[in-house]
DNA sequence: ATGGCTCGTGTAACGAGA
């Protein structure tokens, strides 16, 4: 079973690239983050067409999340019941027995914005949810763009991004008080070349420079990362023409499915 | 040092992203 994330920024715009990836990546699972489209403008159809289930929550402008997958998806919970929230940024659902969460996690803005203090209240929830979906799914996937580079290694410049967010000591403990939960970053299970990064800033030739930063993740409980095989970013995307400025993050799981 | 691009909205800049 493969299942895999990706911050598509405007499904409208890349909605071709999605199927083209799908061709050569036929993955059983794929989270797609900022949608920026409302649920009557999901193109549902053209998603089933290239074999695939969905489900969506979106709404106009910002955010939006959906789970593609090649097995029925059952048990489908929109956002977060412990976060009443306009903002539409969680789906879970179950999928071929594993508990599956897609999550774009607020960006933030600045260490002096609302938006700071609405991610941090945002993830203190979120370990709420995760917590109470890990009392019963054991195996349980969290995947999605975190908009949290882990550790130091996971960004192009650390000095230069120093007091900023993505990297700040709030936010990468909040990440690891998820991983405390029994979570395990699926990517960091193997060896990696140094420098892999899941975003890169369209400006300044970041990509072309690998000016870039892993922010996109798959969390995986104990049962699945006992079962994870491989866990790859794939850059491929990002070479195309109009690319999203993420690209996806892929993780194989043994067994089942 | 700063901003450097790409979205959506709406049809001109501007907010937001990261």
């Amino acid at each position: 079973m493969k299942i895999a994330t990706w911050n598509v920024n405007s499904l409208k715009v890349r909605l071709p690239q999605v199927l083209q990836w799908l061709q050569t990546n036929p993955v059983d699972v794929l989270c797609l983050q900022e949608t920026k489209l409302t649920n009557d403008k999901f193109p549902q159809a053209e998603i089933e067409a290239a074999g695939y289930q969905v489900v969506f929550s979106g709404q106009k402008t910002y955010n939006g999340v959906a789970i593609l997958a090649k097995t029925p998806i059952t048990d489908v919970v929109c956002n977060n019941p412990h976060f009443p929230d306009e903002q539409q940024r969680i789906l879970t659902a179950t999928i071929d027995g594993a508990r599956i969460v897609c999550a774009y996690v607020p960006n933030g803005q600045a260490l002096d914005s609302d938006k700071y203090q609405y991610k941090l209240a945002w993830l203190g929830a979120f370990r709420q949810w995760l917590a109470e979906q890990q009392q019963h799914y054991s195996r349980l996937a969290v995947l999605g763009d975190y908009n949290i580079a882990p550790a130091d290694e996971d960004v192009h410049d650390p000095k230069a991004w120093e007091g900023q967010i993505l990297v700040s000591d709030a936010e990468r403990q909040a990440l690891r008080s998820l991983l405390d939960l029994g979570l395990s970053d699926a990517f960091r299970l193997f060896e990696q070349a140094p420098k892999s990064f899941s975003w890169w800033d369209y400006r300044a030739l970041g990509f072309r420079l690998n000016k870039g930063m892993r922010i996109d993740h798959i969390l995986l409980s104990k049962d699945l990362a006992n079962q994870c095989s491989a866990c790859e970013i794939d850059r491929l995307p990002r070479k195309w023409e109009q690319p999203s400025d993420h690209t996806p993050v892929i993780a194989t799981l043994a067994g089942q499915g």
